[in-house]
DNA sequence: GATCTTCTTGAGTGATCACTCAAGAACTAT
DNA sequence: ATAGTTCTTGAGTGATCACTCAAGAAGATC
């Protein structure tokens, strides 16, 4: 009996996501929304609710896809290798509608009025940060990272040095290619 | 003749930059502006012309005492010094605003609207690494840098590195003091 | 104290914000 | 076809946005 929807809806969040990630949160109004989604403010109230409800099920997704394409990398190169693919895949990459880090961008916007969805950026960012960490561990048991290291503490740090490298990669007049290459090479000295 | 204005400008600027520091440029209201400085709309618009403008002066405050700051730390400690005392110096203040860079953050806010704010804001940070370099190409010529080592990529690579601290430090959870070691501890191994 | 200039006040501007809802169109099931 | 349900439409909601301006208060000069 019911009528289906006109978008698809997973459609619809890839095209959201692409428009907050570039311009964030408060630069992205609903009439933005509207226009880039083919969607009348009817429908996108029966069918996310808000524009923080749909702000979120971006968000959501690009952590899912982040976390995704590390293990794709882990799964190809093995722990190290994935870990050293990453900056130069993120520099290199000029499909992305920003170079920085969605999460980090979220974060930094909205942390300072204590919005909901910073938190829910830190959220993403730690299970990310556990991801790295847990393939240092994997790299360490492989003779590849000294027993000196604690992987968390690498972890945490791989994923500061990360943010710094997107946040340049941003910049306009940066070339951020040899930052990313050092940051890769860093690894190798971990043994 | 003339009467003077009530209040300080150089007083209402830092506390204009401290609420746009911690809010962003989106996230600070007039309203918030007019009840922080105790301005009316009329006698701001007389003194600044435009919520943009004040934003303006107030980066250029921000950018004008981190140069400060970071040429009063080589005085003190010389260039590899100032260049190590930093990254712990922004972890361990905790009167700031916010941990991340005000520069960062409204490059990131901003970008990805083509904001002249944005260019102003990553105009700052080239000085900023013009300066970072300067340091590392002195510490170069009194031995404690490597001759191989190229002083301005150091400092871009330096810098990148802080804004990754600094978002990390922004982080609610999460303790940066080790990242900031970290970073300084670095230095040591450019000899 | 008179006068001139500048500053402050605060109600008010149109525009845009996120969001609502009644009405009709469109699809499904019978 | 008919009925039943859901979806789309788009004008419209009050709130807030950055900003203006006329009027009066306050300080400076004589």
């Amino acid at each position: 009996m019911p009528r289906k929807p006109d978008f698809d809806r997973d459609d619809v969040i890839d095209r959201a996501r692409a428009l907050f990630w570039r311009r964030g949160w408060a630069g992205t109004s609903l009439k933005d929304l509207e226009e880039t989604l083919k969607i009348k403010p009817g429908s996108f109230y029966a069918a996310f609710g808000s524009k923080d409800a749909l702000f979120a099920l971006a968000l959501d997704r690009y952590a899912d896809d982040s976390l995704g394409n590390l293990r794709r990398l882990a799964a190809e190169h093995g722990p190290i290798g994935a870990l050293q693919a990453l900056p130069q895949q993120i520099v290199e990459n000029d499909c992305t509608p920003a170079k920085a880090c969605m999460l980090s961008k979220t974060l930094l916007e909205l942390q300072g009025r204590d919005h909901r969805l910073a938190t829910k950026a830190n959220d993403h960012l730690l299970a990310m940060e556990k991801e790295i960490a847990q393939l240092f561990d994997q790299a360490q048991k492989a003779g590849d990272v000294g027993a000196s290291h604690d992987p968390q503490h690498l972890a945490r740090r791989y994923q500061s040095d990360l943010m710094g490298l997107r946040i340049s990669a941003e910049r306009p007049g940066i070339d951020a290619a040899p930052i990313a290459k050092e940051i890769a090479d860093g690894l190798e000295k971990l043994r």
